[in-house]
DNA sequence: CGTCTTTGACCCGCGC
DNA sequence: GCGCGGGTCAAAGACG
């Protein structure tokens, strides 16, 4: 099955049938230990109606946008993601296929109204005694809310580059207080800081060999 | 003093 | 139309 722009925003299908728990790893965050999440499985409304585990992933160039991989950037059992699609469906290419496909409205009721755009959304559940995980990207705090039907808050943090509009919410499951549900909005349009920091001496010295 | 977090207020979409 | 709940804003405080 291929996770394609049709299928993750197709809000007239009908909800998938329920799932079994995803596998809960360990705490870091090696990409072995990220799962994505179904969207009756999540405590918030996303886009995405297809269950990923991802075991071959290029993260820093799947969270920055940034990958040149042409192919599927994870891969397990028979489940695809190409972060091509994934990117088609971030911000203004988005918002420019809902007006074309529907010119910017929606039926409700026999009435038109104008649709509401909800950027891509990706979910990771980790077992961790940390809130904040570390992935290589500056956050600012911008807000805290109580949940409904959850003992622990929500927090919402925006990425602190000028430029770049990501977002990402933090909140602990009520059922099991050791699971993090981290979920990122949208697609980050600069490298990862911590990447650059590391590879940059390599690079310079790189370059600096490059002249003999 | 600059940066970041906290937190109450406000806004908006959605369901009834 | 109204109330509820989620998301964001922005002032105030904390911290290095």
């Amino acid at each position: 099955m291929h996770y394609n722009s049709t299928s993750m925003n197709s809000g007239e299908e009908p909800p998938p049938p329920p799932l079994p728990p995803p596998p809960l790893l360990s705490n870091d965050l090696s990409p072995a230990n990220f799962f994505m999440q179904p969207p009756n499985q999540l405590p918030m409304q996303n886009n995405y109606n297809s269950q990923v585990g991802c075991d071959n992933i290029d993260w820093a160039g799947f969270l920055s946008g940034s990958s040149t991989n042409n192919e599927s950037i994870a891969t397990m059992s028979n489940v695809s993601i190409n972060p091509r699609n994934i990117m088609m469906e971030s911000g203004e290419q988005h918002q420019q296929q809902i007006q074309e496909q529907h010119g910017g409205l929606c039926r409700d009721k026999g009435k038109f109204r104008k649709r509401k755009y909800v950027p891509p959304r990706i979910a990771f559940h980790t077992r961790s005694t940390e809130d904040i995980l570390d992935d290589g990207y500056k956050w600012r705090k911008y807000g805290q809310k109580a949940v409904k039907n959850s003992t622990h808050p929500r927090s919402y943090y925006r990425c602190t580059h000028h430029t770049c509009n990501v977002k990402k919410q933090i909140q602990r499951l009520s059922k099991d207080t050791s699971i993090v549900v981290t979920t990122y909005e949208g697609i980050h349009n600069h490298p990862c800081e911590k990447l650059m920091e590391t590879l940059s001496p390599l690079l310079k010295q790189l370059q600096f060999l490059s002249r003999f």
